[in-house]
DNA sequence: AAGGTGCCCAACCGCCCGTAA
DNA sequence: GTTACGGGCGGTTGGGCACCT
């Protein structure tokens, strides 16, 4: 079963690369491109495997490939991202241009990871880390966790990480889905996930606490109007919801993600258009397509594949 | 100056998946 | 349906370097 490793035969050479290799290979490509990898060692004069050669192209001399040190867009759009995906790490460098997942792996192993453990963020999980060592050290952000877990738990059983208000996100959008196509005549209900500001500014009454959202949202319970329930608790239409990442104040950095979120915008604004030309089938397929797209967590796929397999209940 | 230690990152390893024969 | 191949992916390694004692 199987097959044998590429790099097996003996007297390929191994390690690093020298010039003369990097050159051969470039002007090899440049001339010919890649073709096939295994047969592109002979044609190339180069003594390494395919394998060898396919990573070092890849990861080194590629000519879109970005040097230098990681912005701090780019490390925040990592973290974001890595929150949604896990070690996904080609899918994250997918959304940032120039940057090899081999590059992001090594960037989250050596700094970003470190970093998180100290603020006392377990890197795995992307909350707040528990073990008794980190317990004093993660203090401030365990009280501002369970601050705001112990309010959404009172009403959906939520737990602050990016991928349950990502989840919740997508559940919203499924939601008003439901609602708009339910109700012919709905009130029109703009939920920007992800183009305000921040998720706490321009509330009334908010709290000098930014990790203390009970008055921000504690206004949800006086509007009714605009709320709507779901199978994971009660939502305001407004912004219940925080953003995934906050907008840099900067819009041309933001990062390639925004390009699925405003898919997912632009669904929205379809599904809320009474002029759209998409039917409803084709918008739950759609909505099953990019969210399937990248999700990972198996959880998470039960609930999309069962939405996707399951009859649709307003079927045309 | 020399040895020890830890960090960084390019490269490798092994597994998996899609595809063609 | 089975097998082999090509390629992609995530995890791991180890050489080189900087820093510390």
């Amino acid at each position: 079963m199987g097959r044998s490793p590429c790099c097996d035969e003996s007297g390929l050479k191994k390690g690093p690369w020298t010039p003369e290799e990097d050159q051969k290979l470039i002007n090899h490509i440049r001339k010919h491109g890649h073709g096939s990898w295994r047969a592109l060692p002979k044609q190339a004069g180069l003594n390494r495997c395919g394998k060898s050669c396919r990573l070092r192209w890849t990861n080194y001399l590629r000519p879109d490939i970005k040097r230098g040190n990681f912005t701090a867009e780019e490390e925040q759009t990592i973290i974001n991202l890595h929150s949604l995906l896990g070690n996904k790490w080609s899918s994250i460098a997918g959304h940032l241009p120039g940057r090899t997942d081999n590059e992001i792996k090594n960037y989250w192993n050596t700094h970003i990871r470190k970093k998180l453990i100290q603020m006392g963020i377990d890197p795995v999980t992307h909350r707040p880390r528990t073990d008794h060592l980190n317990v004093l050290a993660a203090l401030p952000q365990l009280l501002a966790a369970a601050n705001f877990n112990n309010l959404l738990t009172l009403n959906q059983n939520i737990q602050l990480d990016a991928t349950s208000i990502a989840k919740a996100q997508w559940l919203h959008s499924m939601i008003q889905l439901l609602n708009n196509n339910n109700m012919t005549s709905s009130s029109s209900v703009d939920i920007n996930i992800f183009g305000q500001s921040s998720f706490l500014e321009n509330r009334p009454n908010i709290s000098e606490n930014p990790y203390d959202v009970t008055q921000s949202l504690s206004h949800v319970d006086h509007q009714p109007m605009d709320s709507f329930s779901s199978p994971i608790g009660v939502f305001s239409h407004q912004d219940i919801i925080p953003p995934l990442i906050s907008a840099s104040p900067d819009e041309s950095k933001q990062t390639q993600m925004m390009i699925k979120n405003k898919e997912i915008l632009k669904l929205n604004e379809q599904t809320s258009n009474p002029s759209s030309t998409l039917t409803f089938t084709q918008d739950h397929q759609a909505w099953c397509d990019i969210i399937d797209d990248e999700a990972s967590d198996s959880y998470w796929k039960e609930i999309i594949e069962q939405t996707c397999s399951e009859p649709w209940p307003f079927r045309e």
